[in-house]
DNA sequence: CGCGACGTTGATTTGCCTCAACGATTGTGG
DNA sequence: CCACAATCGTTGAGGCAAATCAACGTCGCG
């Protein structure tokens, strides 16, 4: 059943009745996603907020000169959206697409501000998620502000070693904040031990 | 009196009764920190979140090599915290200090977890409280990702002229991930315009 | 099969850093 | 209140990490 992945992330933090896990249910969509599918694009307004219940999605930016920067990396059992735009349905900063096909199950802006009226219980569930990706971001900012892009690279493939397997080295690069061609550059440097 | 701007602050999102605000209050402790003061040292246990009610702090790390790296800054009516540590009463990774005479307003960690059980519209509080945190650290990931030194000084100063005139430009260059010299030669360059 | 994206490698350039010296400012103890 | 130390900001010289540019082989996809 598509819902289940949610369910479990959710009661991690919070526990449903079986009338509330209907109710949320009937504010849900599913969606899939092929590889290299825009979910969102730079300018559209963010429609939904996206759980991530197989693959694997990315959010992005393209600078003046073409170059692609990704700001989140989303696997199954994560959530992603340009949260700017989907809370003040303003024009989107983010390109989000699909590096892998994905399954992903949405809710909508009015859907999830019915879901807090009706289901209190989810702002606490909403509290902690965002409290953790703000802890994780923080973490990211840090590093990128006192490590070399090598050890930036070292943590990457130990925090995420799964992830490494999934990811080509641009889409790595351009998380890291270097080009392509400087982490393969470090790579083969690495090899060389 | 200390509390009214704290108040102001949560009532943008919420609305509280006098025997909630009553409440509220007697989970707090309020504090002064002179300039320089330590809130919190790397490695010691986070037990407050702190709500600024005048004044200026910074969280910050410092690197292998004595180097600070400014992770958080916050000025009145904003919050700071080791938030990691504070939840999961761990060792810090980050050092907080005044960067002027500042007066704070504290909450522990039991006595929050009593504030979401005994009010839960706290629960949306500070669901909205880190949904917003979440959205402007995103915004500097991708500033950091994107932009040139120069661009994100630029930005600062856009984005924050009341603080620039607040802090010196090590702080600047320590938040911006570059070094106070080279923040001083951009200085001069863009000066010369 | 052929095209376009990817990864590798080398040569060159550049954005930012390190080191060092100096004057100006701030802070502190006598 | 002054003297001295410490920190800050500026400037110049030189160095390094990472970018750019370019060429080439490989692979996946249409």
């Amino acid at each position: 059943m598509d819902f289940e992945l949610l369910f479990r992330n959710i009661s991690r933090h919070i526990t449903l009745e079986t009338a509330e896990k209907d109710l949320f249910i009937s504010l849900l969509q599913t969606k899939r996603v092929r590889r290299k599918e825009y979910l969102l694009k730079q300018g559209d307004i963010c429609r939904t907020e996206n759980f991530i219940v197989s693959g694997c999605l990315r959010a992005y930016t393209i600078d003046e000169e073409g170059q692609e920067h990704i700001v989140l990396l989303g696997v199954e059992d994560w959530w992603i959206s340009d949260l700017y735009s989907f809370l003040t349905q303003t024009p989107a900063a983010f390109f989000i697409d699909a590096l892998e096909e994905s399954e992903i199950v949405q809710i909508t802006r009015n859907n999830l501000e019915t879901l807090y009226e009706k289901i209190p219980k989810f702002e606490r569930f909403f509290r902690i998620l965002f409290q953790n990706a703000f802890i994780a971001q923080q973490q990211r900012i840090n590093q990128n502000l006192s490590l070399t892009a090598e050890q930036r690279y070292l943590e990457f493939i130990r925090k995420y070693p799964q992830l490494e397997q999934r990811l080509t080295q641009k889409q790595i690069s351009s998380y890291l904040g270097i080009t392509p061609v400087f982490l393969s550059m470090l790579r083969r440097k690495l090899a060389n031990r």
